[in-house]
DNA sequence: CTTTTTGCAAACAATTTGCAAAAAA
DNA sequence: TTTTTTGCAAATTGTTTGCAAAAAG
């Protein structure tokens, strides 16, 4: 169930003025990669992409379809799943339960699962598969994090102009 | 905040006759790794496991946290959260949506926003931090894997016994 | 003793990085 | 020609595995 054509030419536009008021070329690869991805609904990771662009373009290299998917995400033309630069983490709760997630620092709080109202399943979704359990993940920022926020607000005035780079060390765990 | 006393020692309960039932040995460092997880709530990696181990065990092998963290999920001792052997999915629909996922083979299906009713935020989850959005995971069996199940429990007539080891190839993406 | 578990070191998979060459502007 | 982007190869991170020695029953 590939997006259709409509869908597929707003991404088009969004990519020629994102890319425009960046001021990042347009070449070839970032072209073909961003086809790949844009012309897919299977969220492709960067191997699957890979090997698609290679079809048409078989120099490409590996690392070079990273990082232009990346450079896409800043740009807010894509959006990622699965781990980022994640680890496993264990939990002995083992009751079924929600998380409040920190966008910022990654810190984890569980919800009880009675604390929020059960998510109705539309029959549309059985299309798709057998419901066997719902998680809801809340995402936000923790009381840590807007405590630093304000301060570093108040002292530089300004967002953080980069996406974060792979940190070391510094995060919740 | 961590578990108090009551949960504690139910964790613990549990843990003897899971491993008594799985018939695996009681070891020092198994005890160990185990206490440490289950008095926590900050969803520890397994280095952070590992570092807090060490302290009372300087010669605990990161792996053997590995090896035990694994074998108590398996056992239903722990959950995990966070990636497992996946990979970074990159999703063109840029629109805030959820989604179905396959536990069996990772398929991934988008849900638009309106297909699903809002999730109520309760009060008490403003303790943790400022939400600002929520993501919906339905978790189940997709059409794909249900008509292969439905064959290998003809023919074979038995549920995996063991739980999947990293797999070669062979999944969506 | 026999079987399980451990620690070590090496292997691995996914991803990232440094750098010089190639391609835009 | 100056700046950006690429491809390559090497590095890094998180995690897993083979194996001989150590510990448990």
């Amino acid at each position: 169930m590939k997006p259709d054509e409509k869908t597929l030419q707003k991404r088009f536009k969004r990519f020629q003025s994102a890319t425009q008021q960046a001021g990042i070329k347009r070449t070839h690869q970032r072209l073909e990669i961003f086809r790949v991805v844009a012309s897919s609904s299977e969220h492709p990771s960067a191997e699957a992409v890979y090997r698609e662009v290679k079809q048409k373009m078989p120099t490409v290299s590996l690392d070079t379809v990273y990082r232009t998917l990346w450079t896409f995400t800043e740009l807010g033309l894509l959006n990622t799943l699965g781990p980022r630069q994640e680890k496993v983490r264990f939990d002995a709760n083992t009751e079924r339960h929600h998380h409040f997630v920190c966008v910022s620092c990654r810190f984890v709080h569980d919800i009880e699962r009675d604390v929020l109202q059960d998510v109705k399943i539309p029959k549309s979704v059985q299309n798709w598969g057998a419901v066997i359990h719902t998680h809801v993940e809340l995402r936000g920022i923790c009381m840590n994090c807007q405590r630093k926020q304000e301060k570093s607000v108040k002292s530089h005035s300004r967002l953080s102009p980069t996406p974060p780079k792979r940190k070391k060390g510094l995060n919740n765990e």
